[in-house]
Parts: structure tokens; sequence; C-alpha cells
DNA sequence: GTCTATAGTATGATAGAC
DNA sequence: GTCTATCATACTATAGAC
């Protein structure tokens, strides 16, 4: 991870605000220097281009991202339980965050080279985070998957997607959502389910 | 439904594949025409505006994603299989033209308010489809679901989110991950497994 | 229905004063 | 580290000839 000066974090702050609303291409330095209270010029003071403050948004978007699956987990008992706690998490995060998530998740391909690399790695380990924990379920048998790479891409996109539609203004959905990617990725997996009655499930067969 | 002359669908297409790589914001109308073989002028000869041109490739892609869904699911004989048709033909098409899926699914937000109520009513209507034979499904025993809506919404996020990251170069991998998609969105509801043993999966607990 | 030419404005980024 | 002023270019869209 890396620090910014107050100064930066303004200019990052409205980089991000603008370039989710308007995407990158469709934000322009005057937008962003208005939103952070400064004039054009000073925008390249602390950065040396609009695409390396899409870069800064970006990697931080994805570390804070990564750090909350990580934090989220480490005290889970089982695989069920890791997977739920980084599913909570990362849904949570891209609800509570869903601006800076759009700009993280949709605006990759306005990176240059270089910058795509970086962030490509950290999209990487992200992916192995849920790879493993499926992996590990898979093996102790609490877990039935067959394309564990491909199960895992899917369980990522129940939260991702979200910020395709998701407002700030119901955030007070968030907690119920959570709880139902939390389920749903445990459905995918073939988790046991937690609380239902499994012989009934049995004998209706 | 509506028809476009070969030289509207010419500049549609071009518009699609430019906005699709940069973005509606980052695309200038020189590009849309030269990817088209025309001069910058002859784009407004059959569109009024850079956003109508957005408005037509996002409703024609709205369109063409939900007739795919209609006829797929016309022949199914339970919600299981129902279901299973339908996301299986949704994940195909998103694969397949990935690149107008880009621009439908992630540039509504520059889309004039006019256009968006449009757009808002299809989106609607392509997840009324998921809806109702999640419901359908869990009033006859064949799912068991709590949230239908929020479930919808994930299962359509399976194939929506696939865009984000995939490449046309890869297309010989789109039958495998819509076989993926179908079991995963079916577990989800809490289908019967079509395949495994119950017997092997209840003595295991 | 296409072109060339262009109007009027906005853009990313820099220079130089304070 | 911030500002005002500005450069050089690119932008959306239109006018008018063919």
């Amino acid at each position: 991870m890396q620090d910014y000066t107050p100064a930066q974090e303004r200019v990052l702050d409205a980089a991000a605000a603008a370039f989710s609303e308007h995407g990158f291409g469709g934000t322009s330095t005057r937008d962003i220097a208005v939103r952070a209270g400064r004039s054009p010029a000073a925008v390249y003071v602390h950065y040396r281009s609009k695409e390396d403050l899409l870069f800064a948004v970006s990697r931080r978007g994805h570390d804070a991202a990564h750090r909350a699956m990580i934090e989220a987990s480490a005290d889970a008992a089982s695989p069920t339980e890791r997977l739920g706690t980084m599913v909570h998490a990362s849904t949570l995060w891209h609800l509570e965050n869903a601006r800076v998530a759009r700009v993280v998740q949709y605006e990759y391909g306005a990176l240059t080279e270089p910058h795509r690399g970086v962030i490509a790695d950290l999209r990487r380990q992200t992916t192995q985070l849920i790879v493993d924990v499926i992996a590990e379920g898979d093996a102790s048998g609490d877990f039935d998957v067959d394309d564990i790479a491909g199960t895992a891409r899917a369980v990522l996109s129940l939260s991702i997607d979200l910020v395709r539609w998701f407002s700030p203004d119901r955030l007070d959905q968030a907690a119920r959502i959570a709880r139902l990617n939390v389920a749903l990725a445990q459905r995918m997996v073939g988790a046991d389910p937690p609380r239902s009655a499994p012989t009934i499930r049995c004998a209706s067969r």
C-alpha cells in the first residue's frame, strides 16, 4: 500500500467521484479540479496525468477490497465459514464503496499498459483468495465443485456486478444483500445448507 | 424492434465497437466515422447525436438478449429446465456479443433521461423473465428460494459480469462457461441436482 | 447520402508569478 | 503548492457543394 497527503487524497476522491459519474473518457481534468476545490493546474502538482489519477484510484480500491476480504476471513473455522466471510466482506465493500468500485471494475481498459499489469496482479491475488478456499473445501468434502476457477469467478461476480446498478442511497439494504450473497455462494459450491433440515430434503425425493 | 438501413447498421456497428473499446465519453464521432468508412458529417445524416447512437446500440442489444432468452426457453418442460435454458442463452449471448454487451451494460449512465426510461423498461422485462421462472419453481417446490428478486438479480449477474473481462478470442470456451453458469444458477435456486446421487449425499452427513 | 470545410467550444497539460 | 493565463490540439455538430 501507499500513503497520500491530504492534498493528494482530496484530488483522488474528486477524481474517483468524477470517473464514477462520467467514466474516465467523459471526465475532464477541469471537472476533477473543480470538485477538489482547486485550479486545473493544481491537479498536475500531485499527479502527472489524468491516467495516473485513474491508476491511483484503481490500485487503492483493489487494495482496500482485498484487505477487507482477508481481515474478515481471518478467524473462520471452516471452508464454508471462510467463504461466507469473504463473500460478505466483498459484497459490503462493493456496496459501501460503489462509486470507487465502479471505477475499479469498469475502467481497467483505460489504463496504460504498465499500469494494467500492476492492476492485473492485484486482481489475480483477490481471485486466488476465493480459489484457495473453494479448493480447500472441495478437498475436505465440505464443498462439491467441478470447475474451481470458474466457480470462483462466478462467486466474485455476485459482489462485483452489484456496483453496476447499486446506488448509495440504498445503503440500508446492504446487510440484506450481503447475507443473500453469502447464502448463494455457499449453494454454488455445494456446501451443506447451514440451517435447513437434511432429513426432510432426503425424504422428499 | 426496429429496422435499420445498411448504412445505418454500418455506423451502428462502428459505434458499438468504438464505445466498447474507449467508453462513450472516450469515443469521438470522428473515430466512429473512420471505423464506418465515412466522413464525420455522414454520421449525422443517420443519427442526430452521439448519444442517439448510444441509445440505438443499447436498445438493440437489450432486445437481442431478451429475445434470445425467450426463444431458448420456449420448449422447456419444468422450472429447472426453463431457468437452465434462459441462463444458457443469456450467457452465450453475452459471450458472443461481448463488445456490444459491454456498451449495453456499462454505458446506461451516459444516456439522456428520456432514453434511460426506455432502456430501464427493457431491463425490467428481462429481469422479470428470471423472476417469473424462479417464482414458479418456488411455488411448485422445484426450487427453494427466500428472496426471489435478489436471487434473480444474482442469476443475471452470472452472465452479465462475464463481459467485464471476456475477450472474443476465447470464444471456444463459451460453451463450457454457459454450462457452468446453468449448473450454478440451478444450485442458487435450490433445484435438485440433475445427475448426482442423493443417497450418497445424505449418507455422508 | 456523401463529401470538404469550418464554426464554436472544450480538452490535457504547461509556464511563470506569488 | 496554489494561482492565472495560455498553448496546441481535439471535440461535437453544422453549412453548403455535389
